[in-house]
DNA sequence: CGGAATCCTGAGAGATACTG
DNA sequence: CAGTATCTCTCAGGATTCCG
């Protein structure tokens, strides 16, 4: 790419694809909950209450929202008494995936004092045994 | 990597180093100087100042304390007149590029018609000539 | 030029209570 | 179970001014 084209891209923020990014998941908890979608396999809301820290119904409930309406997830409700409602991830929601491992992949070797118990730095792929996905 | 660990990862907050990557970038701002550090080559604070569309003085220097004291970047003071300072980005700085090019990657494919005037989706490759970069 | 210091505001976080 | 509905309240962030 010429180098005139990556500068309009950054420039002009309501252009820039990394602004544009922030601005989907950029908000408290949203990466948090499609953590634990992508690799928990959560679906529930209060499986979500349950396992991310720090978080209340109402935050939940406009993440939830939110991300519905960017159409990262899909919201199943099934007409039974107790109600039960399921959250599913889309295909745009899935290709997070490689932006979470790449986080990940980050703090693993740069933040090993916070992530790891012995402390040691690591590669991804030393850790996980492949390496980290990626969008093409 | 067996499940167990996964969850490990994932469910103590603190432990986690997706959470962990979101405490050090997830500031308004931050990527996006990181962004101008990285791919426009930019070092001064009024360059930041010029480029990044609402930031102001106040917040760009806590920034920019922050992602110092976060080892991201050094600030080097030359002693002129006019005084002069220059931000420079660290190997810590530098690895976050692979998640800005998987950031940027993701609109460019999934938000087309916020990122391109053609409104025409691509992938990164296709766009940029080359694959993105990851870290291992 | 590269900030620091003030003051000010509102969006959003958080707690609690309640409901279909 | 899966949410609303309020209410409070903090603090991130905006505007402005000043300083070495």
């Amino acid at each position: 790419m010429k180098e005139k084209e990556v500068e309009h891209l950054i420039q002009d923020t309501k252009w820039c694809p990394i602004d544009q990014t922030f601005r989907i998941l950029g908000k408290k908890f949203t990466i948090h909950i499609l953590r634990n979608m992508l690799l928990l396999k959560q679906k529930r809301f209060n499986e979500f209450m349950d396992d991310i820290e720090g978080i209340n119904t109402k935050i939940l409930s406009i993440r939830l929202k939110e991300m519905e309406e960017n159409g990262l997830i899909t919201r199943k409700s099934f007409n039974e008494t107790p109600p039960r409602v399921e959250y599913v991830v889309t295909t745009k929601g899935k290709s997070v995936e490689p932006i979470l491992e790449q986080m990940a992949a980050y703090s693993i070797f740069h933040y090993p004092q916070v992530v790891f118990k012995d402390k040691k730095s690591r590669t991804f792929e030393e850790f996980m045994g492949r390496k980290t996905k990626r969008l093409k």
